[in-house]
DNA sequence: GAGGTAATTGTTATGTTATCACAAGTCAAC
DNA sequence: GTTGACTTGTGATAACATAACAATTACCTC
């Protein structure tokens, strides 16, 4: 049930010290880039980090705005073009969300598994798929410059409940 | 320049005919399965079909107004959702927008090649990329239902013109 | 052909996601 | 402490999408 092979996003974990590692890991890359990592900014990681789910822009700001920063959108679709341009959180194209990156500072290519049963979100490699992308892509003559893979499908713990997943 | 394994998207080529050709094998499609292709449905696959490019909803149903069908959005929506079900086209996540098919009736897994220069987009096969995405979501237990593949870059010609892409 | 049923189209209204434009504040370098 | 770049906040608006209901049309059965 619980496949070592799985990201954490799929397996029972101590969530607390996943938080704190990627945020360490985050704030270590923003110092040695010469990023602001902001209180804003800050803040939305953490928010992002909470759950492995993606959240969307708007549920970002009602929680800034209970936090005293401001209430109108572009603070938060500031701070989460901030984190997605530096790499720090991506957007999930299908669900027009974004969730915090997984391995922040090292360059790598994702692909995105989304649970319609739960909403978990689970980022894993895809190094290879994506030169296979880019291999089919150059026979065209076409030159990838940045790629989004996401796939739909039920988690291993909705699977063994027998979850169904939603339309959505 | 005018590669011959690359999609027709990226060459030059007889779209007239290539228009006629999807549209006669959606019709067959439609008929072999009992799906009821009516005008505004038929219509927006036409318009889809003028271009290798991806049109939103709102560019689409402002078509179908001039043309007399209904003005208002779900007019729109509901066709496109009816094609996207069918097969019959595809929607590009990153673009909210709709593409036409390029072979509607065969089973087939695709991925999209983006434009940024000139917004031309190309379907092209992934079943292989699928059957890797797959296998490394089995490798975490999760069952894939679905998935999307886009990449965004330059097209052949665009590169050739040394033309930049869109920050978009 | 009439009646019943499901699918389709149209409308109004509203919800959700995203950006523009500008003012005010913050920070670091000089 | 002034300059200039960046960041945050605001109001307004644009772009994308769906809910709910009425009217019509296609299709099947009798
Ligand atoms: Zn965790
Ligand atoms: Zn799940
Ligand atoms: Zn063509
Ligand atoms: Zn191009």
């Amino acid at each position: 049930m619980t496949d070592p092979a799985a990201p954490a996003a799929f397996r029972p974990h101590d969530h607390a010290r996943c938080v704190a590692g990627t945020l360490a890991l985050a704030r270590r890359v923003a110092a040695e880039r010469g990023l602001r990592l902001t209180p804003v900014r800050h803040r939305v990681l953490e928010i992002l980090l909470e759950r492995h789910a993606a959240m969307g822009a708007y549920e970002v700001l009602e929680r800034l705005a209970e936090e005293g920063f401001g209430h109108q959108p572009p603070v938060a679709y500031r701070a989460l073009d901030f984190l997605v341009t530096n790499g720090l959180a991506h957007r999930i194209q299908r669900l027009n969300a974004f969730i915090a990156c997984d391995h922040p500072g090292e360059a790598h290519h994702a692909a995105f598994l989304v649970c319609s049963g739960c909403k978990t979100v689970a980022e894993i490699p895809a190094d290879e798929l994506r030169a296979t992308l880019d291999s089919a892509a150059a026979a065209t003559g076409f030159a990838i410059e940045r790629a989004s893979v996401e796939a739909v499908g039920l988690c291993p713990e909705c699977r063994a409940q027998g979850r169904a997943g939603q339309p959505a």
